[in-house]
DNA sequence: TGTCAACCAGCTTTCGAAAGTTAGTGTCAG
DNA sequence: CTGACACTAACTTTCGAAAGCTGGTTGACA
């Protein structure tokens, strides 16, 4: 699946470019540059230009003509917007997941729980961000209970628009500091309910579940505006 | 707006190929061979491909490495889960247009209503096709009516579904052979319905239409399977 | 001091030919 | 007659330099 896109160039620049954005390597806003992108990603301008293009696509990157491209600014009205229609779709996909899954999708969202569970939140130097590892499981893990669905439109729906959200995630800076709340304790009901065939509670669960993670976002965002300024983290 | 697409040369073969698709000039599954696209907009092959990329990422069009860019092909399976799909999210932006929007909203629907109801649905010549002028007309007054949504995602969503579908409409054969049907009543209906601003019944009303409309294509494409050969119609 | 026009540097866009890949055709040994 | 192999033609991909824009800056003029 991965060898797919490094078949050609331009497929390899678009993997990793958007590895950079989604990772917190090139901050929202910031400009993206031909001669800086061809030098960084050793490829020519025609390459760079195409992985772009691909990207504007899927929303995570934004172009104006002439004017060059950039990484999609991040605005509290988006993120409100974002928010609200994850609720909506996100939570219908899983109901549908539920109702349709079969034995093989179950025992996947039980194996992503698992490894969920055993990835450590914080790493020990940085308590400011979760680590990319457990970043990495709480997305295998949310995919996997939405795997089940069988519309695929739906479910393509669903993944971009937390595609988007994982944006947000990764740029909010105060994390862990709910102290009235466990991230863990919800995954495990998401999963429950998921395995006990309730549609209808794990739709409501994952309601919940956005809509808390966005709230965290949003105070965190606040405390500290997005600066376009700050370069290309090492 | 539109002139914003066409100050750049591959924006100006991005609209022009992405009507030939949506206006059924060319036909689904077919291939698009670089040096034929360069020579009939007269363009290069640089140009040609990054509209191509666009059109991807918009699903009008596929690629496979190596193997060249073509028409997306439709398909049973494809149709019924685009149609769920539109019914759950089309409905839901519709019901929250109808209580967001303002009198600004409301005046554009009845504008566009207006219009669709004094535009014919077939012309002399051609009775399996609805006319141009209708499509357009039908297109402009369900985005009007989708208008007064306050999400911009949802908004967007829902309005990239309606496109993929019209390509499913624009290549089924059968209209206007659905006798116990009166399309212009429903779509009368919505327009009451949402300028009372009873949006849970607007809804309804659009989930009958959408899934009528949907009985109707898949009707029409059981008589007369996919035919890739059939070239650029004039 | 303020305004406006011309200029400039740096970026984006465009092009088409060369290189690389694939599928299809025809040939030959088994 | 069948299968594999090599060859060819046509297409896709890649490249980077030339041309075209744009925003900012300098300098002249009121």
């Amino acid at each position: 699946m991965v060898k797919s896109e490094e078949r050609t160039r331009p497929g390899g620049v678009y993997e990793r470019l958007r590895a950079d954005i989604l990772g917190g390597r090139l901050v929202p806003g910031q400009r993206l540059k031909f001669p800086e992108l061809s030098r960084f990603y050793r490829t020519s301008v025609g390459a760079a230009r195409e992985a772009l293009t691909r990207l504007v696509g899927e929303g995570l990157v934004q172009s104006q003509p002439h004017q060059g491209y950039r990484v999609v600014p991040l605005s509290h009205e988006d993120l409100a917007d974002l928010t609200y229609a994850r609720v909506e779709v996100e939570s219908r996909v899983l109901y549908l997941s539920v109702l349709n899954g079969d034995m093989h999708w179950e025992s996947q969202a039980v194996a992503a729980h698992h490894l969920l569970d055993r990835t450590p939140y914080f790493s020990e130097d940085d308590t400011a961000h979760p680590t990319d590892a457990w970043a990495a499981a709480h997305t295998a893990f949310h995919r996997a209970l939405l795997a089940g669905c069988p519309n695929r439109r739906l479910l393509a729906t669903a993944l971009g628009l937390r595609e988007e959200a994982a944006l947000y995630l990764q740029w909010s800076v105060s994390f862990g500091q709910e102290p009235d709340r466990d991230v863990a304790a919800e995954h495990r009901a998401l999963l429950d309910a998921a395995t006990a065939r309730e549609a209808e509670r794990a739709a409501e669960l994952l309601r919940d579940h956005i809509a808390h993670t966005a709230q965290l976002v949003i105070r965190g965002a606040s405390d500290e505006p997005n600066t376009v300024e700050a370069g290309r983290r090492s």
